[in-house]
DNA sequence: TGGGTTTCGGACTGTGATGTCTTAAATATC
DNA sequence: GATATTTAAGACATCACAGTCCGAAACCCA
């Protein structure tokens, strides 16, 4: 688990990120996904499950169903699924833990934070999840379009 | 809670940025530190004691007994506190949580994340805490010095 | 129609972080 | 030495997160 995000929140932009490889539409079975991403079975079905439920993504029952993405990967972001999973709280929070995080009442990093903040968001939103997928190396994703 | 930082870390580098600002040598009870910080009592006793154990802080027993640096403020940086606590690995995983983080099997925002990554940490040592406790205008803090 | 496949939904367990409580040990003061 | 005060240490409780399991519902295909 990274400083910044949940597990579940990691293997959602993971699972989501797949999913975006594949041609527009297609259904992609937990099985598949599992396969190749080192993802608990069911714990990944109620991620996705979750990230259905916001409409995100799209699921089907059955034989050729599966979860694919709920609109267009170019109108998805990053922020998109962290938001859906872990909130976006974290543009809002002092880094130290402090109650209140404001200008009139700030903490020793508060400015440095705060821009710091800024960019991890910005890291979040400035691709969408189709670039996003498209410039992913990880091996894991090699040949993902079926 | 912070998305970078436990509680515990955080309130670690609370109490040590507190401490900071007292007269070197001098013990503060965590009575006092509770008093002005909103920490659970015996949980700040137990997080202090634990830095005590690694020697960022030293105790003294008995009724003018508490906590004080254990070296000059000078010396200490947030790192040494957020390492104490929480560790370091942060400076070496994948944001999107793959097993691996390298620049042979990056992942989509591997490069960005990596400046980032450098940016925290340099937050966290550009100033020793003599500094950063001097730099903290959060009320808590007003006439810490006794 | 029936059987196999897949997601759905809820209950359940495991684990680690957070927080509380109690007793003991050390220290200062009287 | 007696007492009050403070940290030390460990057991315990609580909670959120991670992960598992199972039966039901939806779906496809023969
Ligand atoms: S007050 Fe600490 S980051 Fe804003
Ligand atoms: S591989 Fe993801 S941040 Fe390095």
């Amino acid at each position: 688990m990274s400083i910044l995000f949940s597990r579940q929140c990691e293997y959602a932009i993971q699972g989501v990120l797949y999913l975006a490889l594949k041609p527009e539409g297609e259904m992609t079975s937990i099985k598949e996904l599992t396969k190749r991403l080192d993802i608990p079975y069911h714990f990944l079905g109620k991620i996705l499950q979750r990230l259905a439920g916001t409409g995100l993504l799209t699921s089907l029952k059955g034989p050729t169903g599966g979860f694919a993405l709920g609109r267009k990967a170019k109108d998805i972001t990053l922020f998109d699924v962290v938001n859906a999973i872990d909130g976006s709280d974290f543009t809002r929070n002092c880094v130290m833990g402090f109650p209140e995080c404001s200008g009139k009442n700030p903490c020793s990093v508060h400015d440095t934070w705060g821009r710091m903040r800024d960019e991890i968001y910005d890291m979040l939103i400035r691709k969408n999840i189709a670039e996003m997928a498209k410039d992913m190396k990880k091996t894991e994703y090699r040949s993902a379009r079926s």
